[in-house]
DNA sequence: GCCGTTTTCGGCCCGACTGTTTTCAGTCG
């Protein structure tokens, strides 16, 4: 069974135990299994069966045992319990605005309402205001979200790479009203997490009434739910929600750093900050030794006053940053002018759209030394088939390109096609012209986790395979993982001195930010690329960068901070295609 | 239910808003 099944099944069991009515903290306890489960860069199902699954944070005896009822008879005794008492689905209930567990449960136990369909007759039919605490608007709002799409599921998230550009946009018009003073996107956005529900917005304002009425008036903005002093709530018309919140300058530091978030970091922040009798809130921090409160207009003040290191927003996940921060260890993250060239990208010799001098030139405008040109070899099933031929007239173009072109090196490279017996689909004598071959898996993902890393190991173990291209396939919110050991997988690349990358790629980001951090922990090095199409496309890498930093990764970790004739040295061949 | 450089038991973040109320619980971020 997958993490992804395992967390679901807890996530759930947190919910059904709300539902019930037990204390928040035990609901909170199931969720935080689940979040540790999913996030867990390992099987937690074998961990599990070895007896190991208490070294997962927030996993005690209680629900490591749930586990393992869960993998043995395929249900958790106590939420087959929960039930048979009210049905699953009154969770569909509480994806309503306005209707959370508690009422839910109350119109199960008054009117038996159980799904969405028997609450839209209930509303419609004006039965739902027998039911005490439920007025006209109760009715009037279940109407108006049933009417807006509420299905029950949770809303979607919209990718970060999407999420930025509107984000950015609008902070930017903002920031152009007279009114305004600092803007600046908070939120998950800010933090790059690869998913985001909504935006938030932070501001200072000489006139907040009137920067308020600015952000409502903006043309992206099509609906705008409250509107005042202290900011204002509004739909952009792609559907995303986003928040504007105004404060006084001074504490501009405590709001940045409040709805930045996540909650979860901010949850630890406080509990430690009670410990030394001190309470945090996007009004300041409030010492109770002598009842004063420390406005920050600075996110470092705040940080500061609790006794830690500022951290960077892409490490407030709860993952250890915390403790870091106080002990003085945090890293100093790889920023993205780190890196000295791009070792992925595509031409129209297979499925992209620029060529080998455009894609030169764009990698020089991004203040690049070399660029591997990698377009797809024979047998990956989309795009134009480069033939052996092709790829060696190829390489001769390159070389043309690269000796028409001052202060950039311009590499010859593949973006090979791992077969599944994990050979790759050209000659050998053919891979050893190229400087620089990356191997991709992208035909054949159905294979057992045993044949898949099986197959990826064969390639980390060739000699002319520089790194693994996508190692895990996944695409964000569209496809999963293919079914792969990593620990196996991220151990022989270590061992191999076969880079593992970081597609750049906004809908892949593969290797995750977890594994990521994995696999640097486990001593593997890491490569950055865009995986451009075009040249509009190179910045991806951007997104790459922000994964390695969610994932604590330094320039040292990454292989392409390095110039070129470094980066020759920790690959896992000579310059004669050996292995050193 | 989890967890411990103040604890193996007693804690476990903070504030705003809303609708339905006669003083606030539930919801939300």
């Amino acid at each position: 069974m997958r993490n992804a099944e395992l967390a679901d099944a807890f996530a759930e069991l947190g919910d059904l135990y709300e539902l019930d009515g037990a204390i928040v903290h035990r609901v909170l306890a199931y969720r935080n299994a689940a979040k540790a489960i999913r996030e867990a860069p390992v099987s937690v199902a074998e961990l599990a069966r070895r007896g190991r699954a208490q070294e997962l944070p927030g996993v005690g005896k209680t629900i490591a045992e749930k586990i393992v009822a869960l993998l043995d008879t395929g249900s958790i005794p106590s939420a087959e319990k929960l039930k048979r008492k009210f049905p699953a689905t009154l969770v569909e209930l509480t994806r309503i605005p306005g209707l959370g567990p508690k009422r839910a449960r109350k119109l199960y136990d008054d009117l038996g309402i159980g799904t969405l369909e028997e609450l839209r007759h209930a509303a419609e039919s004006g039965t739902l205001s027998d039911v005490p605490g439920f007025g006209p608007k109760a009715a009037e709002n279940v109407l108006a979200a049933l009417a807006a799409g509420a299905d029950g599921r949770p809303r979607r998230r919209i990718l970060l790479s999407k999420a930025l550009t509107v984000a950015e946009d609008l902070a930017e018009a903002l920031r152009e009203h007279p009114a305004a003073d600092r803007v600046e996107v908070a939120g998950s956005a800010r933090r790059g997490t690869e998913t985001v529900k909504d935006l938030d917005l932070v501001a200072t304002a000489h006139d907040a009434r009137a920067l308020s009425d600015a952000f409502a008036g903006l043309s992206a903005v099509s609906d705008v739910g409250s509107s005042g002093e202290a900011g204002a709530r509004a739909l952009t018309h792609n559907g995303l929600s986003v928040d504007l919140k105004i404060v006084p300058p001074r504490n501009f530091g405590n709001l940045l750093q409040h709805f930045s978030g996540s909650k979860r970091h901010n949850e630890a922040l406080r509990a430690d900050a009670v410990r030394r009798g001190l309470h945090v809130s996007e009004y300041g921090v409030t010492d109770d030794s002598t009842g004063t409160t420390h406005s920050c207009t600075t996110e470092a003040e705040v940080y500061e006053l609790l006794g830690m290191a500022y951290i960077e927003p892409e490490l407030r996940e709860d993952r250890g940053e915390l403790r870091a921060a106080a002990e003085g260890r945090l890293p100093e993250l790889l920023r993205l002018e780190d890196l000295r060239g791009d070792l992925h990208c595509h031409t129209t010799a297979s499925d992209g759209r620029n060529s080998i001098e455009q894609m030169a030139r764009g990698a020089q405008r991004r203040g690049y030394s070399y660029v591997a040109i990698t377009d797809h070899s024979a047998s990956h099933g989309f795009g134009n088939h480069v033939s052996p031929d092709d790829l060696r007239r190829q390489i001769e173009r390159v070389r043309e390109v690269d000796a028409g072109l001052e202060g950039i090196t311009v590499l010859a490279g593949t973006e090979v096609n791992v077969l599944p017996d994990g050979s790759p689909d050209y000659d050998d004598d053919l891979l050893a012209e190229l400087d620089w071959v990356i191997a991709s898996v992208h035909t054949s993902f159905r294979m057992s986790e045993r044949e898949m890393t099986d197959r990826m190991v064969r390639a980390i173990e060739h000699p002319l395979i520089d790194a693994i291209g996508h190692p895990t396939g996944r695409l964000i919110e569209r496809r999963e993982p293919y079914a792969v050991n990593l620990e196996r997988v991220v151990a022989a690349a270590a061992e191999a001195r076969t880079f593992l990358e970081i597609n750049g790629n906004p809908d892949r980001r593969d290797l995750s930010e977890i594994h990521a951090r994995m696999a640097a922990e486990a001593g593997a090095t890491i490569v950055i690329d865009s995986d451009a199409h075009g040249v509009e496309t190179q910045a991806n890498v951007r997104y790459g960068v922000i994964t390695a930093r969610r994932a604590w990764l330094t320039a040292a970790h990454v292989a392409n901070t390095r110039e070129w004739p470094e980066l020759l040295e920790l690959r896992g061949r000579g310059a004669d295609g050996s292995r050193p």
